[in-house]
Formats: structure tokens, C-alpha cells, sequence
DNA sequence: CTGAAAGCGCTTACAG
DNA sequence: CTGAAAGCGCTTACAG
């Protein structure tokens, strides 16, 4: 039994070495899938390995190669809101998907506050253990970022900067375009004043906020600054929001995220407003499972899932040619209305 | 400026003692907060430290030490369920927080089958990278546990098993307990034909369905085989479930997690069955900002940021005394009624 | 209190 | 195709 030998004695490479009778070398190179060896020391090797049950010592490995096969994936955004966003957890599906893919390691760190996040991204760079590191992007004001610019440190963006835009590798999601076809809904359906709840330092909210002015100007709505309300991506801040505009009487409203969304749906329904028969609301954002039940809400669904799955894949890539060209992509993203509201 | 030098010369422990005229020992103890070195040597080797911005090379200190401040949190749920369901986000949290707090770096390991689980839980046992691992267990027929109890891989379990009981670490939920008060708020409220959607194979779901029986005996109501429907938490099998109740005419139901919960509401809006007015039904969950949008929906609340906080400090006190007997924690569950429902 | 040296378990030019 | 040996950057008895 295997477990057994586990148990009572420590494996490395010498002892594999000497039990199949070559050199520590040979035994590397085997299981490195090294192609210059003879299939008679190959069969050998991979013998006793079976028996054995080895497995190498990452640590060892890691230090001697240099490259540990392990990214972190950091996002800067205050923990409260990485769990009540779903758009945390489908981001990192993606990237989890990805990382056992490709076989990598995946590090998670979230931060309670930003000046414990700037600390521990400085001792990321330089601590050696990580090839490279995710960051998602969502700040106006990000003072993580240009840590990672200024370092030697891989990384690749998830979302986009509004002060850097040259030569880093991002992956986003087209919010702008987003924003409009959100509101283009609207105006399609008939509605005139239509209101919106968005945030001011969230730069997807921004674009989102964008898109949406582009929208009523191509539809020669003019846009009217009483009719928008800022949050702060929380449930609560959405209701604050449009309770803010309900006084304005909008005939419907974008909410620039989903939990926003859900926070003024609740609020709507307090006030006995239906939804949309009195009031149309379009939410932003990956569908929680909330959302899903609700035929109420009409949602710009973005491809989140496969951000994270690009964005891991960019920064493999940009691995294996360090002084390469930077890539930029940019998602598209989909109204998705219900049945019952069609 | 430090960033320069970081840029034109790799730092490592023998340049730091260079530059401050000790040995490499030396540094290294100052660096480990070592108690019996001079002030003066410390001063030193401080101030030449601060000035070229050196940070040890963890995986080197990893070999050398055979210690990696690292865990693992491995959940073997299918990813398609850890991100619907809001109890994995939240035990995250809890783990997170307290990873920081005591400088753990955090791994994720998640996969999208039992069978990929497997033999990435044996390359972790063995690969060395880890001190300990944190594991979710809600499958009554878990595969992967086993291999954590044959090994020399502390660990701690996150719920529990049906199999192994003695000696194993655990933090669980009393979901006993759990399934006895959602029931008995029914019975007090006047439900006698009191439904319940669970699940076979998830021990959280059979321990709050043996709760629901035992509110019953002890409240003289006989429990009836023909009021019980099975899902496996997705929300879909949440609404097939409780159409298979409406059949046998229920006039309340709980709902053994709030996934479900969310699936079955929706079903019953479509049949313009209102909650609780005409239905009563209590889920089971942390609060997803789905169900705090709801006040239709009476749940259980579960301490799990807790439970992730109390599973990290376990297991690092495991990895301090290795020896010492299990710790066994079982956490109490709450009744969360909306103002509106009372 | 301090330093020289061995050792952690691998990888990888280098020489053959 | 294969092996001996140096090296990755630390830690930690050991001796003083």
C-alpha cells in the first residue's frame, strides 16, 4: 500500500534515484517530460514512482525553477461588497475553471480595508511566491494598480483604469455600450423620463452612466441631471436612490448594478409600485439567482464568467513572452428581458 | 528610491549582510524577529533593509523552513453549486478574514468533478505546498475526506461526516436544531399539514429533516412520508419540489435551503399562490440579498462567516499542537422573521 | 550574542 | 541520452 510507505518515510528525488538505480537528474527530467531519455531508464523511473507513490516537492521545484505555478487573484473592492455583488463569485468561477485547467494555483486576497490592501500587494510583488496576479478594476481612484505598473510583477486587469491606458494587459466589459442598449430598452418601450441610479467612483458605473446619456442624445431625449441618484453598489443605496427619484417622477429607471437593483425593487414594492407595469427598471449585472426569480426585472447580463477565463488565460500568456504587446479586450454584453415582461 | 534598486538588482539575504557588514545568519534572525541579537547589529541590519526595500523570498523560507503559511480552502461541491448558493460566499468570508489576519495565504481549490477532485486532493496531501487545509464536507457519501484521514495533511472539516465521527477536527452548524425551530415556528402559527423540500444525499439537509420530524413528534403532529419532496439545492429542484407538494395540499412548507427556497417561491407566484398569507414557507441559509429583498420568506439564519473564522483558528492551532485531541464545534441557528411576516 | 556551514529538495547548464 | 555538481535563497543546529 502506498499510503503506508507515505507514512513511514519521506520521499524525494534521491531515494527515486537510487531505487531505480540512476541519477537525481534522470528522475527530473522523467517527470518533467523531458524528451532526450532512453525508454528503458523512462520505464524504470515511472516504475518506481507508481510503486512509490512520489510526488514531487512543489516548494523545491519552485525555488530551483523559479516559477511556482501559483497567481493571485486580488481584488481590492472592500469585502462587504465582493460577497453581495454576484458578480465576485462568477469572476472568480471563470478563473477558477481556468486556473485547474491550465493547472495553475489560485490565491485569493480580499481586503477589509485599502490601506491593508496596498501593504499586502507590496509584499506580493517582491515575496517571489506568485508568477503573476488577476486584479479586478472598479475604482476610479485605485492606488493598487499602479503598484503593479511600477513593478516587474506579470499582472493583467479586470476591468480597465481610467489613468493608465497605455501598455496594460486588461480584460473589460463593454459598459458603455451596456448603458446604452439598457436605456434604448426604455426608450423603445415608450418611456420618457427615464431616471438612473449610478455611482460615482465605480468606473463601470461610470461607463454605464456614459452609455446612458449617449442613448437619450441619439433619441433626442435631452438629459436632465434631476433625474439621477448615486449609490454606492449596496442594496440599501439603491433604495436611498430611488426613493430619491421617485420624488422626480421618472416613468422608469436604470439601476447601473443588480444589487442596486434589488435594493429598489424593494423599496418600489414597499411603496406599492409594480414593476413594470407602473415602472421599468433595468439592472446591470450578472443574474443572481434573486433576479432570476423576479420576471419583474429586466438585466444587461455581461459575460463575467469569461472575463475571468480570458483574463487568466492573458496573463499565461503573457508569461511565456514577457515583452510582448499588451492585449486589450473588450466584452460585449446582452439585454436579457423575461417572458412575462415581453 | 527603492523601486529603482528593486529593478536594476535582485536582493537577497547575502547582499542585505553585505551591505551591513553581518552574516547571513544574522539578517536572517532579525528577519524572524529572533530574541537574543545585539541592538546594534539589528539597527543595522534594519536600516539597510528599509533602504533597499529587501523582502525575503518566501519560497526559499518555505524549503528551508518546512513551513509555507499556506492553506488550502477545498470545496468539493460542484462549482456550479458553490456559486448559486449564497452559504459558500459567506464561509469565504469568514475564512478570508481570518487568513489575513493571521498572514495565511489562501488557496482555492474548487472543481467541477468528484472525480478531478480526487486526484487534486492527493497531489495537495503530497505535493507539499501546504500546512493545512480546510475543507467543506456536505455530501453523505464524500470521497474525498477519506483521503485527508489517511494522511498526515492536518485539516479541518467544515460541517461533518456521517462516517467519521471520532478524532476528526470540525466546525459544524446545528442543523438539527435548525430544522426543529423552522418547524416548530409553523406549529405555532397554526400549520398542521407542514411540507418539506430536502435533499438525500446532503448531511446539512438530512440533519435539519430529522429536526423537522422530531418538532413534529414532539408536538403530537404524525409525520407523513407523502408531504416530503427531494431537490438537490439547485433552485430549479427547489420549484419541482414544491409542485409536487401543492398536490397534497400543504398549507405550509420549509424549505431546506434557501436556493430551493427562492426556486419554490417562484413557482408559487406563477400559480398566484401568495406567501404566507396563503402558504407559509421557511428556507434555510444564510441571507442572500435575494431573500432580504423578500420579506415573503421567513428563514433560519446560520453563523457561517463564524464558522469559516472558528474552521482557520482550528486548524492553526492543530498546526501549532499536532498531537492534541479533535475539536469539535457545533454552532446554534437562528429564526430570522421579516417584520412582515409577524 | 554571532558566524560558518550544512541542509531543505529540486532543476539545469555543462561535459561527456 | 546520462550523470556529477552547482545553485536556487533561505533557516538552524552547532560551536564558540
Amino acid at each position: 500500500m502506498s499510503v503506508l510507505i507515505l507514512k513511514t518515510q519521506k520521499l524525494n528525488i534521491k531515494k527515486i534515484a537510487e531505487l531505480a538505480g540512476v541519477s537525481k537528474a534522470t528522475v527530473s527530467r522523467v517527470l518533467n517530460n523531458y524528451s532526450y531519455i532512453s525508454d528503458e531508464l523512462r520505464e524504470k523511473v515511472l516504475k518506481v514512482i507508481a510503486e512509490t507513490g512520489y510526488e514531487r516537492n512543489q516548494i523545491a521545484r519552485m525555488l530551483a525553477s523559479n516559477r511556482s505555478n501559483m497567481i493571485g487573484l486580488v481584488i481590492p473592492t472592500g469585502a462587504k461588497f465582493v460577497f453581495s455583488d454576484p458578480y465576485f463569485p462568477k469572476l472568480t468561477e471563470g478563473i477558477s475553471r481556468a486556473a485547474n485547467q491550465y493547472q495553475l494555483i489560485l490565491s485569493l486576497f480580499l481586503f477589509d480595508s485599502h490601506q491593508n490592501g496596498i501593504q499586502t500587494v507590496r509584499n506580493i510583488i517582491t515575496n517571489g511566491l506568485f508568477d503573476g496576479l488577476l486584479i479586478t478594476g472598479d475604482r476610479i481612484d485605485d492606488q493598487i494598480l499602479p503598484l503593479l505598473i511600477n513593478s516587474e510583477m506579470p499582472y493583467v486587469l479586470m476591468g480597465r483604469s481610467i489613468q493608465y491606458v497605455d501598455n496594460i494587459n486588461y480584460i473589460d466589459v463593454d459598459n458603455y455600450q451596456g448603458g446604452q442598449i439598457a436605456t434604448e430598452y426604455l426608450i423603445e418601450r415608450g418611456y420618457k423620463r427615464i431616471g438612473i441610479v449610478t455611482c460615482s467612483y465605480n468606473i463601470a458605473a461610470v461607463d454605464r452612466f456614459n452609455g446612458y446619456k449617449q442613448a437619450l442624445t441619439d433619441h433626442g431625449i435631452s438629459f436632465d441631471p434631476e433625474l439621477v441618484a448615486y449609490g454606492d453598489f449596496s442594496m440599501e443605496s439603491g433604495g436611498e436612490g430611488i426613493k430619491a427619484l421617485i420624488a422626480r417622477q421618472p416613468d422608469a429607471v436604470f439601476v447601473v448594478s443588480d444589487t442596486m437593483a434589488l435594493g429598489a425593487l424593494r423599496v418600489l414594492r414597499e411603496h406599492n409600485i409594480r414593476v413594470p407595469e407602473d415602472m421599468a427598471i433595468v439592472g446591470f449585472d450578472d443574474l443572481p439567482p434573486a433576479v432570476q426569480a423576479d420576471p419583474q426585472l429586466t438585466t444587461v447580463r455581461q459575460p463575467t464568467t469569461e472575463q475571468g477565463r480570458l483574463a487568466v488565460e492573458t496573463l499565461l500568456d503573457l508569461l511565456e513572452s514577457p515583452g510582448r504587446p499588451a492585449r486589450q479586450i473588450v466584452l460585449p454584453t446582452e439585454l436579457v428581458v423575461r417572458a412575462s415582461t415581453i
